[in-house]
DNA sequence: CCGATATAAATGCAGTTGCATCTATATAGA
DNA sequence: TCTATATAGATGCAACTGCATTTATATCGG
């Protein structure tokens, strides 16, 4: 019975699709109109800047940040030129590494959060009272894939 | 006042973003998976057979699905390549043309529909009440840009 | 009617993604 | 211990995207 989607499904399908993709576009667009690098940047830089000293292994990232393998491979490698992580061989397993964020890394993160977090509080933040995304919120864990108790 | 988010809005972003990139997700992979093309063919051939015999400008096209002006332009030269569409030249505006989906065209989007109708089901449908559904597109409606009545 | 500007659509090029594979090390099992 | 398998991460190549520009036609102002 769940073989074909309700009217009801169809409409929130589309919405949440339509919705996510603009705003997100809003979002990488005011980053690029700020001269700062796009959005995965700062989801990799933000896990860092939570992972502390300590820095986290590559396959962390993926875990936690939902990109594939390959894309975190090279985001890293761009990350490290631009000298906003540092790559440390790990004493117990020669196959890895540990990343971990320096100062310059920790700036722009900054950096780019003046713009990030201005786009959400605009976009999201301004529209919905806290009661409503509360609940918003709450209905889009139960979307969440594996699904896990709020 | 718009200036710092919430940590209502942040919650709420970051669910949004993650729970609709792993849907999509999802449902690319059913597709891929039934040896069926990506969800933007679907998206486009969605569109015309909603047109009708009259068919789409592909300007229109751009405003209904938010995809770039190159994106439909390639899009659609794909869909040409593969006769799931046809370009017709439209009389009163040379610099234009009309697109038309193919009755190949319309056998593709039912069994596309097939596999994505159920993965909306199975993502959405199944794991909220059409009233939360309600709710979930009724709050998303608010986010959208520009901001439309309900 | 004519030149300037705007709109429709396509495209060259550079950067990015996805896929598959590859290298290197680790772990498990005979 | 030695081979087989699994895991961490990187990479060659083809496809796709984004940007800027180009081509073609339409419209507007004088």
């Amino acid at each position: 019975m769940t073989e074909n989607p309700s009217p009801a499904a169809i409409k929130a399908w589309a919405r949440l699709m339509r919705v996510s993709r603009q705003l997100l576009e809003r979002a990488e667009d005011a980053l690029k109109d700020a001269g700062l690098p796009p959005l995965a940047w700062y989801d990799v830089l933000h896990e860092l800047a939570e992972a502390g000293e300590g820095g986290l292994r590559p396959f962390q990232l993926i875990e936690r940040t939902l990109f594939a393998q390959y894309n975190v491979s090279r985001l890293l490698a761009r990350l490290e030129a631009d000298g906003l992580v540092e790559k440390l061989r790990v004493a117990d397993d020669g196959r890895g590494q540990t990343v971990r964020i320096t100062g310059k890394g920790r700036e722009m993160r900054r950096r780019m959060w003046a713009v990030y977090g201005r786009s959400i509080a605009e976009l999201v933040g301004a529209r919905l009272s806290n009661n409503d995304l509360e609940t918003l919120s709450a209905l889009l864990g139960r979307l969440r894939h594996p699904a896990m108790p709020e």
